[in-house]
DNA sequence: ATGTAATTGATAATGATTATCAAAATCAGG
DNA sequence: CCTGATTTTGATAATCATTATCAATTACAT
């Protein structure tokens, strides 16, 4: 099911499927949900497939955001993090725990209505990012 | 105005203000609005005083964030971006231009719902962050 | 004045990412 | 199947942003 839209992709942008490049790709359908940094995915491929290298990682990840097979993006602590991009359009609501750093996504999509209002001040939206900064459930010390 | 705020946060966190660091504060002001890299605002301070080291930079701008008088944030590139951080509380609202580079803000705090929708799920949200990616009014091809 | 503490600037060290390049794997045509 | 051309890989060097180090300067409190 998600392999089958993931071929898809790679076909339509001419990106053969090598053994390296599966194992990274099984990391992060075996991580869905997660937010893994290029060292992360490193070393659980590395579990698998021991020896694929960490340009490969680099460059696989990089690859399979530009086609949108992974989603990209940065938080606080300086590095890239990527995460299956299951498709559908606007996922991209995140909440950071500062006690834990766990990261959990909002499902909801109530920026629609914000979107327009700038639409109509001229601007062009393509996509948005929101990230909400607090404690999650289980370090919320009131819980 | 502005100063009088700044001065007072400086003062309760024993932050003295030593020509360098007046020169880099002057470079957040005249570019309120803006959001500046460490080394932009180097360059900027350069040009006002002409023997101001980068360590001295980073330094400053590091410790006026941890003091809220500037906003740290990483935008898409890579880079910490800092602006300065104008008292109220919900400001982090940015449009990102993809065309020119442009970085601008929305004032309005629509969020407010759905951090109140999250706390009903046991989430504590302190703060939140909001990107938009789209094309500036100038940019737009429509326009 | 003078000794102590804070700050500075140059630069080394670090961490993440990107570029380079020779070797290995894969492909397409005969 | 061979074989030459192309792609991909892994090791490692190079780069870029940031942080740490440290001796020299500056400011402070007595």
């Amino acid at each position: 099911m998600v392999w089958k839209t993931i071929s898809k992709k790679l076909d339509e942008n001419e990106y053969r499927l090598t053994p390296q490049r599966e194992v990274i790709l099984q990391v992060m359908i075996d991580n869905r949900g997660k937010h893994l940094s290029a060292d992360e995915v490193y070393i659980e491929a590395r579990g698998k497939s021991s020896n694929i290298g960490i340009a490969t990682v680099y460059r696989t990840l990089e690859k399979l955001a530009s086609i949108d097979v992974l989603y990209k993006t940065i938080f606080e602590g300086g590095k890239y993090r990527y995460e299956l991009s299951l498709g559908e359009s606007h996922q991209h609501h995140h909440i950071i725990c500062l006690q834990c750093g766990h990261i959990s996504e909002v499902e909801e999509d109530l920026l629609h209505n914000l979107e327009i209002h700038l639409e109509k001040q001229g601007y062009k939206i393509l996509d948005h990012e929101l990230k909400f900064y607090g404690y999650c459930p289980q370090c919320n010390p009131k819980n």
